[in-house]
DNA sequence: GATAATAATTGAACGTCGTTCATATTATCT
DNA sequence: AGATAATATGAACGACGTTCAATTATTATC
């Protein structure tokens, strides 16, 4: 058969694909993405340097690979947050839920936003999406707390919110040089969602 | 005199730091942070490449000098902002001013944020400074606001608040392919305060 | 003014990085 | 078995920040 070779050798680059994410994986949530380098990547994978660049076009592309991940992994901490609180505390919940994954996976959530692709590349669109299903998370909380809004408005409303968080935490973890306590900065954030949802309550009543 | 020759040369190396820095910020400014390189720099000065390391200990404390100067014209910015804007306008006036200058000094602005220092490095006390003089603007429009409230609680809010308008700015700027068109970030900028405020004023009347 | 002592300047050289590609190796087909 | 094609390899390349022996300029002493 003259595809077994073709199929033995995607499936073998394949393996070196899964193996090279495993590892980058660990070396940026352990070293963060600084601490990523092709040739100890090479060395803790038992292949060639050479070899990388046969799985990827680049360690850009790892990278994204690696990014992804942790953005499954944040979705997957934001569900479990929205799965026990009720309507009403399900901001905070997210909220609280968005802190905790930024305070414990430090490096890996710092690397979201560090990475930046050469001038000109344009974000992959399975990339793009996998970010933007970040904001869906916020729907459902808002869609209980707006019932007449529209859809788009919602939506717009969602990125917003989770851009003033996400906001407050990437400041608030900044420099851990006699900054922000921990303790603060949940304080901080707790304060934010709880002006929000009173600005959200006040408008919905006002404007139904 | 025995100090003449260590004035001349000290001022000298004032000037040579002082033409480095302008070059660095015009480079910076241009091309970003990813685009100053210690050769062309020293091209551009007209000096040797180890000439820079008389000046500075290395890049870093030359790109904190540039990011210590972008501080100071968001500064003005701000301040220029608060001027021309009655005390319930002021918060909005501020935001959509951060959006502005962020928008017209992208490569400067991201800069201040892009940039690490290696591990342990701690922040110069100088430049913490000048990060948090920031917060300081919206002390002002938040004391007219809650006439009442502790100065150390007003102070945390200043930081909250900044942090929140950041996150949106950052996030909404932050791909610029297909997504948040321009009007459609001032518009969420400026409901985020406009709910921030609205909740704020209901804090207020509740708890005096 | 000549000469020794000292400070300042230089750019070649070092180590590290991501990436490439001629070569060696292995697998496949006849 | 030998010819052929796919694959893996790591030395080599160019770019980077940084250093430091060697050079040049400056000051002090006679």
């Amino acid at each position: 058969m003259s595809d077994t070779r073709t199929e033995a050798g995607t499936e073998r680059r394949a393996q070196l694909r899964d193996r090279l994410i495993d590892i980058a994986e660990h070396t940026i949530a352990a070293h963060g993405l600084a601490g990523l380098k092709a040739r100890d990547l090479a060395t803790a994978a038992g292949c060639a340097l050479g070899a990388i660049y046969t799985a990827f076009d680049d360690l850009d592309e790892l990278i994204l690979r690696v990014n992804a991940r942790t953005l499954a992994r944040l979705e997957r901490a934001l569900d479990a947050a929205l799965i026990d609180a009720d309507a009403t505390q399900a901001l905070e919940a997210l909220a609280r839920a968005y802190l905790n994954f930024a305070r414990t996976e430090e490096p890996s959530w710092r690397a979201l936003f560090e990475h930046r692709l050469p001038r000109g590349t344009p974000v992959p669109q399975w990339y793009a999406d996998a970010r933007n299903r970040l904001f869906n998370r916020l729907d459902a909380p808002l869609a209980s707390l707006l019932p007449g809004k529209d859809e788009m408005i919602r939506a717009a409303l969602a990125r917003t919110l989770f851009s003033a968080v996400h906001g407050v935490v990437a400041l608030g973890l900044e420099e851990k040089i006699a900054d922000t306590p921990p303790a603060l900065l949940a304080a901080q954030l707790e304060t934010l969602v709880r002006l929000l949802a009173a600005g959200l309550m006040m408008e919905s009543t006002r404007l139904p």
